[in-house]
DNA sequence: TGTTATACTTAACAGTGTTAAGTTAAATGA
DNA sequence: TCATTTAACTTAACACTGTTAAGTATAACA
């Protein structure tokens, strides 16, 4: 009676197989340039299979991030086990998102960047695996509220004010890599510092 | 004799009416979603007219841009002139730099996230108004520091840093309008004033 | 063994950016 | 004035795109 069990797993295999095929291409080619024909080519199956596992290419897309952002979250709850000072937390964690974004450009622009504009509002609803990182970035804000360390006390408007500051150098670090920006790690720290240092002033 | 001269004009008035009918429908409905035919219809002409005045749909978008550029470089140094104090200039610069983003996301987009890697001469190249532009903040920047009102000395640091912060929420607000953001002018206001307080200290 | 359900494909639709070739009308030169 | 040249503009087509309705083939079940 494992025939459901076993064709089930067989689905998921394929799921697995497309997903793969699809993140590859896009972090290659860039999501516009990679057609379902394409993806369909890669795992040599019509492209009207990828549709009885994905509703669409937006959706495919959003199946995509939603595993970077497991990634993310997993590596950031890890740091905070070990360390205790709240402001150490929030400076560590800022250089391991941005350091996140920066191994992997394609992936973070595609989770950051890209998947909104398609599925838009989507990345950060309730139940999110997005909104679940954006906590993590709340209860972290939060604790330096709770110890009197930001002058701030609106949780949200300051978590927002953090975000923008990783989120603007991460982007700005992957898209111009031409660009003569300071050395790397001084400018991900000056940004970190300069963020913490203006929210307890 | 001046035949030449009103083909010329007639010719450019054209070149005009496309751009300000491919502005308008890119601001609408973002770059992706407007085909050369819908450009083409709402002017009345073929598609392939457009092609007698832009190579191809790149072109026209980046002319489009250039454009909204050298319109953001205008009101930047509109905003130098009435100012005396350069705290007070870079706080207005911040801001209008951010308004200027979230009115034209699809522009901002492409010139800051998108374009770089691929296109020259709207990046941040040597002769580009991109440049032109961050030139503008290193000024700025350069001021403050000279008044000793900044700690850091490093204008290049600096400058990036202040850039980080507003490109970040610019973009923030642009992917993710569904969002609960703070109210918007106070997230503004309070990422510029957290980042220049941040590099008082 | 015949029936049902599932996996997968074929063929097509309506759309895309782009181009080669053709048309039309205006400007030029004799 | 009239043929010729030149420029503006269009038609029709190509090779793509995402997506779906309908069809097939095969494996599982009664």
């Amino acid at each position: 009676m494992g025939v459901k069990e076993r064709r089930a797993r067989e689905k998921e295999q394929l799921r697995q197989q497309i997903l793969s095929a699809a993140r590859e291409l896009f972090v290659d080619e860039g999501y516009e340039n990679v057609s379902m024909r394409k993806i369909a080519n890669k795992i040599e199956y019509s492209p009207t299979t990828i549709y009885l596992h994905f509703k669409d290419k937006a959706d495919l897309l959003d199946s995509v991030c939603k595993e970077t952002l497991l990634n993310l979250l997993n590596t950031l709850e890890q740091l905070k086990k070990d360390i205790s000072d709240p402001v150490e937390v929030l400076r560590k964690s800022g250089r391991a998102y941005i350091e996140f974004g920066l191994k992997y450009p394609q992936d973070y622009k595609l989770t950051f960047v890209t998947r909104p504009q398609f599925q838009k509002g989507l990345g950060l609803d309730e139940g999110s695996v997005g909104e679940k990182v954006f906590n993590y970035l709340r209860e972290m804000v939060s604790e330096c509220i709770r110890q009197q360390i930001f002058q701030q006390v609106d949780v949200e408007t300051t978590g927002q004010v953090m975000w923008s500051a990783v989120h603007g150098v991460t982007l700005l670090l992957i898209d111009f890599p031409d660009f003569p920006w300071t050395e790397k790690d001084k400018l991900i720290d000056t940004v970190i510092h300069t963020t913490i240092e203006g929210l307890k002033a």
